[in-house]
DNA sequence: AATCCAGTGTGACCTACCTCACACTAAGCG
DNA sequence: CGCTTAGTGTGAGGTAGGTCACACTGGATT
C-alpha cells in the first residue's frame, strides 16, 4: 500500500529509506466500498487523498439536485474539496467511491508539518499543485472552446480506459451535457 | 516597484531585508503598453510574471480564429502559459496587455534556484499555485452549472471593478458566451 | 422464476444561446 | 473637421443541447 505512495513520490524527488519513513507516518490508510463517501457536502474536510487504488468521483450537487462531476480521481491521484480543505472550512462538495478504493489520508496539520521538515515534499506537492492546476485550465479551455462531441473525444484520450470504467450517466455529469446528448453522440 | 512584490510575498511569508535582497536578484522588470504581447502563440515561454500594475489577458484563439479567454491578471496576480512555461514547449496561449503594464519577470531557471535556495519562496509559490488551482476549480464549476447569466453575475461578485476595465467583448470571451448574449443580459 | 433497479437508447418537443446583419455612439487621428 | 475604428445594442432566424416520456436490457434480490 505504501509502497504505492513512496513509488508516486519518487517520480518527482528521491527519498532516502528514513525520510521515507518519517514521511509515512503523517499518512494513514483506508478502505471504501463502492457508494460509500469520504467527503459530504457540508463536512469540515479532515483529509487530502492519495488514491491506491478504486475510482473516485468528486461531485457538486446544485439547487436542483442535479449532480455536476468537477473530477474524477483514479489509482495515482491526489484529491479532496481542497478549498474546504486548505481554509479549514465545510465542504461545498462531496467525494464519493464509485468502485471499491484504499486510499492514503493525509491530514492538514501533518501536510504543512511535512512540507516544513521536509523541502523535498514542499518541492513534491508544489510539482503536483502545478500540474494541478495546468490541467484545470486546459478543463476550462476544453469547456470555453469545445462542443460536446469533442469534449468527449478529448476525454476518450486524455484518460483512456476512464470511459470503460464509468457509466455513461457520470461522464455525462462530467462533460457537462445531459446523459442522453452523449447517448446521441457515438454517431 | 520591486517593494510591491515584497508587500505581495510577504503576505504568505515574511522575509528579512537579506532573503529579499537575495530573492530581488531572481527577476528584472518590464513595461508593456496596451495592444502589446507579453506571449504569442508558439513562442517559448521564458518567464513567469508578475503583475505590478495594468491588465493582461491569457488568450487561446480556436481554430476558426475565435478568442477565448482563460483568464485575466490583474495588479498582484501571477500569470503566463504556465503549461508552456514549466515544460518549456512552445506556447498554446497568448498574454496580452488590454491597458498599459509593469509586470516584474521571473525566468524558469530562476524560479527553481529560488524555491531551491529559499524554501520559504517554495512555500510561497504552493500556496499560490493552490489557491490557483481552486479558483480553477471553481470557474469549472461554474462553468458546469450555471447559464450565462448566472456566470456574469458570479464575476460581477468575485472581481468588482474588472467589469469596468475590460470592453464586454473580452468579458464575453471569458464568460464563453457571444457578445450579443451577453448585451443581453443586463435585463 | 418473478421482481427490482441501474444503465442505456431514442423520439418529440422546447429553449438558451449562436450567427448574421445592420445601426448607433464615442474616441482617436489625418 | 471629416474619417476610421472600437465598442455596443438589437432584430431575425438557426441549432446544439436540454427536458420529458417511454422502452429495453442485464445483473442483483427475494
Amino acid at each position: 500500500m505504501l509502497d504505492k505512495l513512496r513509488e508516486h513520490i519518487e517520480k518527482v524527488v528521491p527519498l532516502t529509506d528514513d525520510e521515507f519513513a518519517l514521511v509515512s507516518t503523517h499518512f494513514t490508510l483506508r478502505r471504501y466500498k463502492k457508494h460509500q463517501s469520504l467527503i459530504q457536502e457540508g463536512d469540515v474536510v479532515q483529509y487530502a487523498y492519495f488514491v491506491v487504488s478504486g475510482l473516485l468521483k468528486l461531485v457538486y450537487t446544485d439547487a436542483s439536485g442535479k449532480e455536476h462531476i468537477v473530477s474524477f480521481a483514479m489509482e495515482d491521484w491526489w484529491e479532496s474539496d481542497f478549498g474546504a480543505y486548505y481554509t479549514q472550512t465545510r465542504a461545498t462538495m462531496s467525494l464519493d467511491c464509485i468502485e471499491d478504493a484504499s486510499v492514503i489520508c493525509l491530514p492538514l496539520d501533518n501536510y504543512h508539518q511535512l512540507c516544513a521538515s521536509l523541502p523535498k515534499m514542499a518541492h513534491f506537492f508544489l510539482t503536483k499543485s502545478t500540474l494541478g492546476h495546468i490541467g484545470a485550465q486546459q478543463r476550462i479551455l476544453s469547456l470555453l472552446t469545445a462542443t460536446a462531441k469533442e469534449r468527449y473525444e478529448q476525454v476518450l484520450q486524455r484518460f483512456p480506459g476512464l470511459v470503460q470504467r464509468v457509466p455513461k450517466t457520470l461522464l455525462a455529469a462530467y462533460l457537462g451535457v445531459s446523459r442522453e446528448t452523449l447517448s446521441r453522440l457515438s454517431a
